[in-house]
DNA sequence: TAGATTGTTAATCGATTAACAATC
DNA sequence: TAGATTGTTAATCGATTAACAATC
């Protein structure tokens, strides 16, 4: 069975991104095969779990070897549509935004920071790292012009963030990613992922000794 | 049933945590009671699923009334244990440190940047924001001084992260939230949470049409 | 009382893991 | 061949949701 007909677990998708990364990692380090207990010592999955994952996806090891690094790394990276430039609209030049578009891992795995949206005339016209920031409400003007981006990054202040959702949909964004601490109301077809730091703060807070 | 007797599960611990960013909202704009199915409206958490979720920790609401929006506020900030103020030392003051340190959300559920630590000598001695730079070498002597914090974010490169984390939990950290895209080695009673935006773009990189 | 809504049980659903035949 | 390790099935485990008696 494969991704058309079987609907594959989103901890499945987590944990490939995870593989993903580890691998890339192996990859720079000229690992060349890798078993799936050993993927349980870098990534703290069970090897067991490691094998389903990839059953969603196909067949990627040998019997008795266990799996190619560089060919595991190509087929992962296809599977998660980052073996091309994928091009990521950035709305938020603060802090965070900042943040966000340094990161150096960004690039390694194929995302690109193709434009910045803010609305402090301060920022606008200027650039955040090596790319321009626009006044947001340029966002499709910009993103029809020549980018094209199907990717979003929401890193404005909550108020705003419903508003923002609202801009980056209408103008063919499917997959935002948004670390507001708010809900967004987006169609169906449009796939949200939350990072709320606090929340996460919250959740390690509860496991404190009273 | 309680804590004590009945372990609770992360995903619950998770929504507990957004329940309760949700009513400190709704208590802001003195909104008084709450159902479960207005609940629902506001997290998109099924109904079912949030009264499971608060009966992990007892009882909270009236039959036919529904919830008092202070009452269970106060609770949950108790359970999450954010009702008094959670000292945090943060280590890595690049500009993820930065933008963590100036979240406006942070303060409002208790959490309070106590101590920052870089080995960067031109940031030593300086404040991010209101609060010191210490040299990474002084995270014990500091935490020991007064500061005493039990939690951590580790928001350095990932070639450092796992010597941080070693160090912090030398000084009695017992809760890590790590920024950087490595799995932490910590002993058994150390809780850590990675947050790993790269890898929730690959996530949802994924869905992307292709 | 009648209507609303809780807390909890039981049913469903889905994810994880162990086991093992297949195969390198 | 013997040993190692995969891919997949089946068993286990745990989380979600529907349903409803209790109760305000």
């Amino acid at each position: 069975m494969n991704q058309q007909t079987q609907k594959v677990p989103v901890p499945t998708l987590e944990r490939m991104a995870r593989y993903l990364a580890c691998l890339l990692d192996l990859d720079a380090k000229s690992v060349e095969t890798i078993s799936s207990a050993d993927m349980e010592r870098y990534t703290d999955v069970n090897a067991a779990q490691f094998r389903k994952d990839l059953s969603y996806f196909g067949e990627f090891g040998r019997p008795g070897i266990g799996y190619s690094v560089p060919e595991l790394t190509r087929r992962i990276s296809k599977i998660l549509k980052v073996d091309r430039e994928q091009p990521v609209l950035l709305v938020g030049a603060g802090n965070l935004g900042s943040a966000l578009a340094g990161y150096p891992s960004l690039s390694r795995e194929h995302f690109r920071i193709a434009a910045v949206f803010d609305n402090n005339p301060a920022k606008i016209g200027h650039k955040l790292w090596d790319v321009d920031i626009y006044d947001i409400s340029k966002i499709a003007e910009v993103n029809a012009r020549s980018i094209d981006a199907r990717l979003a990054i929401i890193a404005v202040p909550s108020a705003a963030a419903q508003q923002v959702a609202d801009a980056v949909v209408k103008c063919g964004v499917t997959a935002i990613l948004n670390f507001a601490p708010v809900t967004l109301r987006v169609p169906r077809e449009v796939t949200v992922r939350n990072v709320d730091f606090v929340q996460e703060l919250a959740v390690l807070s509860f496991h404190l000794a009273p």
